[in-house]
DNA sequence: TATTGTTATACTCTATAACTATA
DNA sequence: TATAGTTATAGAGTATAACAATA
């Protein structure tokens, strides 16, 4: 059977869409399987993170920096709420608005999940040496972040 | 440390692949949304472009191409078996195993989808110029296929 | 015994529309 | 009128287990 000759790379349209949902789809399972324990997903853990990073989001900025729909924020901010990781806070001129916050039991599973997540992308890039993986993040922000 | 200051931008564990499932996943709404004329998704696509590539391949090499459940493999195989874009046939040799091979009409959406495919990705990564696109895609192909 | 493909199933994710309360 | 959040829902994607046919 002659049917595993290399492919041209020129004749694959589409190729590095590909790649990116494929390497995606495997950091995305690897962080859901390493935060079971925690009963929380990765999702949940970009929530945590972004939240403390900025202290304090609103439900809308928390959907345009994960890429998702406003009615998908709620319900992972629902979960977090439930498990005490988090609080919606008021914001102080927007009544309409409320602020995500991370509360003190979300700070230390935060740091407990930081450490599985680092782990998680040190075996995803394990492959590459430290200069190509800062080379390749530095692309990846680039691709959704044009500036 | 106090618990509430704000984490710096260098210290963002799981900050790679959090990006790799962003650029995924608008990767691949991109492609689902060109295709939608043609009534196929991301990835029939990727079936038929690896089967026509290949000349042939079983539902368990599709299935480990695209990092996918081989069940997934049957459903995506069934809808384009009923497009008429692909065939099961025998394979020679091992009566389990079928091959997915693509039709000649198969042959006709592919090459019409693949203009698709190479505007969406070409969308995907204006930001960056040639050789940064080759960096991306080497770097990419080096995380899943270590070799 | 192990593997290929298949079915069934349950769960997660995504996308949309409609609603409320505020602005 | 427009925006932030919410609810409900349907469709797509993912993962698992169990099974028949074949190796």
């Amino acid at each position: 059977m002659a049917t595993t000759e290399p492919i041209p790379d020129a004749d694959r349209p589409g190729r590095t869409g590909f790649l990116l949902a494929r390497a995606g789809g495997r950091a995305i399972r690897s962080l859901n399987r390493a935060l079971e324990p925690f009963g929380l997903r990765s999702r949940h853990y970009t929530v945590l993170s972004a939240s403390a990073a900025r202290g304090g989001l609103s439900q809308r900025e928390l959907g345009e920096i994960l890429g998702v729909d406003p009615s998908a924020v709620v319900a992972l901010v629902d979960d977090l709420e439930r498990a005490g990781l988090v609080r919606r806070d008021p914001h102080p001129d927007d009544r309409r608005t409320r602020l995500v916050v991370v509360t003190a039991a979300g700070q230390v599973t935060l740091a407990e999940t930081r450490e599985l997540a680092r782990r998680v992308d040190d075996g995803l890039l394990a492959a590459l040496t430290p200069t190509e993986r800062a080379t390749l993040e530095t692309l990846l922000e680039r691709l959704t972040d044009p500036s």
